[in-house]
DNA sequence: GCGCTACCTGATAGCGCTACCAAATGTGTG
DNA sequence: CACACATTTGGTAGCGCTATCAGGTAGCGC
């Protein structure tokens, strides 16, 4: 009987395992797996058909310590439940997943405190990269990501300030687009009501807005701005405030779509027309916007291609094919005009 | 100069730079982090000042590596649009990660091979614990699970045959007992419209909405299911195709909230009056069922309960103190009867 | 044949951390 | 003061994998 004071291994097949068993060395098995090319068609059959047999999992975090290099990246989002977010990861992870990539993905609830503190966590893990929502972190955050030697990308919107990688869109520029398309089709009285009021994403609607109206000698007096999550109930509010504070107000820009909807409720129970009466419209439509009755004239933003985009981008960054490449992409939005205008 | 032809380290600070630093042992820098009790107050100060005066991040490779444990857990997830998704993740990733869990999230868009590709690569993190949703899984993947010694949990839906935990609510049941409700309301001709056919959870809430007709001499005969995921045009299409077939049906029963949305819509369009043309209802309510006019009657699932329960019982697992404690947890439902029905 | 390159394979030495033991230090008892 | 005993600290040997280098084999031209 053995000495077998020291602690034995996890019980789980190694790759000294399938070494073993393949009868060759664990060097050319690990190179079987990672660099097949480098290893005679004989033995990586051999060494295949042995890993199969065994059942044999690599242990990522062994791999992760000897190459210096990991295969995670984290991704550091707001909120799951806003619709970015959700559009966005299944996207962006199923690239990354292809190309060997595990998605590690935190929670910050909008918050950059939580965010940093997150981040702290999840450097542990060294990660290949670190995604992260938006253009606004803490100081530490930042200084945290240049120690690191992560690649960096922050998404959503666009940044001029940005770390390093950018893909995004303009919320300014959108907002902006919107209010001149609607003071086009002759409406002057136009409202904005907007959720998440301190994320810079909604001051730069806001601004967006301010600017059309200013540049067409109109006041841009009448907003509501909230800095909770975007829902229903802001949306019903919202009109009934400003209604009862300015009663001919004739258009409506929502920054969300769950606003819009609450909105649309809310005049259906004043039984105002759209757009006769009133119109409505959202800065960040998809679905809703599309489907209900009527349908709404939104600003719509493609989450899949700016995952993808992401993706794409942050995948040659990490295999080194950049250079030249631009480190910002604006992926742009789409005004689609539709029956509440 | 020295020769440095083997690698050197990655340049960042280490467990050992701390020690060498604060004038201790490797060994006391790591009890100092993760046993702080076994250290001195003298000691454990001075290791702390040094830990950050330095910025020193643990490295989570090594760590797992060398005590075999690993601090992550590995979620499947189906979807990250579907609410059941947006709504447990947030709960339940706050919880594990105070308790120094990070969570690894994969994406397998209801495909039991995706389900079990994910896993092995998951698998490769050796996680302490892998989060499964819903009942179905391949041969594999349950061997993957049984092989491990990661704790397995299954969410979502209960289940009888479930592999290790399960935390869920019971969709039979729920959808028996809406339609029960709908027949005493003197409801008769009760349709169903339900999306993701082929998951188990719409198949047992098709046999609830059976079993309950049946019991009551009515017959199910008028419903329509597709294994697209859920959106509007079902609804207004099942309102639609169903009233064609059957022109006297007083009321549906739509498993998704953007069935019902589309089927609301459709019945404006068609100016019929709720509910007392027809009634409309869903099995999985939640905000836009509150809100919209009229309000829907619908079964609210309470998926941040269901997330804090998984995670406190994975919890209590994970520390083995789950002693004669239950391995499943049904969450319940609750029907929520509104102006709908 | 020899020298040369090109390719494949394997032995070795870590990666940074923690389990394990052993040693050192303090604490209380006879 | 010697002794057992608890508490705190440190040295050592891996955890399973890969970077590095060295050795081996094959192919080519002279």
């Amino acid at each position: 009987m053995e000495t077998l004071r020291k602690r034995r291994g996890t019980g789980r097949v190694t790759l000294a395992d399938v070494a073993k068993s393949a009868g060759v060395g664990a060097m050319t098995v690990s190179r079987a797996l990672r660099t097949p090319e480098q290893v005679s068609d004989k033995l990586r059959d051999k060494i295949q058909q042995v890993v199969e047999e065994l059942g044999y999992i690599p242990n990522q975090a062994a791999g992760a310590l000897a190459s210096g290099k990991s295969d995670s990246i984290a991704l550091i989002l707001p909120s799951f439940t806003d619709k970015i977010c959700c559009d966005f990861i299944p996207f962006f992870q199923e690239i990354l997943n292809q190309a060997g990539y595990q998605l590690i993905i935190g929670y910050s609830s909008y918050s950059i405190t939580q965010e940093e503190q997150l981040l702290s966590t999840l450097l542990a893990n060294n990660p290949a990269a670190v995604v992260l929502f938006g253009s606004e972190h803490s100081a530490q955050t930042v200084k945290l990501l240049k120690n690191s030697q992560a690649a960096v990308l922050e998404i959503a919107e666009i940044n001029e300030l940005c770390i390093d990688l950018n893909v995004g869109t303009d919320h300014y520029q959108s907002s902006k687009e919107m209010t001149r398309y609607l003071i086009k089709q002759g409406f002057q009285k136009i409202a904005f009501v907007g959720a998440r009021s301190e994320q810079s994403i909604l001051r730069k609607q806001l601004r967006g807005w301010q600017a059309a109206m200013l540049e067409n000698y109109l006041a841009p007096d009448h907003f509501l701005t909230s800095n909770d999550e975007p829902n229903i109930e802001l949306g019903s509010e919202g009109v009934a405030k400003l209604l009862l504070q300015q009663p001919d107000l004739d258009a409506f820009i929502f920054s969300h779509e769950e606003i819009a909807m609450g909105a649309l409720f809310e005049c259906q129970r004043r039984v105002l027309q759209i757009p006769k009466d009133i119109a409505l419209t959202c800065l960040d439509g998809s679905t809703f916007s599309e489907k209900c009755i009527p349908r709404l004239t939104s600003i719509e933003i493609n989450y899949a291609k700016m995952a993808k985009k992401a993706a794409r981008r942050l995948l040659e960054r990490l295999t080194g094919e950049d250079q030249g490449t631009s480190k910002q992409i604006d992926i742009g939005f789409k005004l689609c005009e539709r029956a509440s205008s």
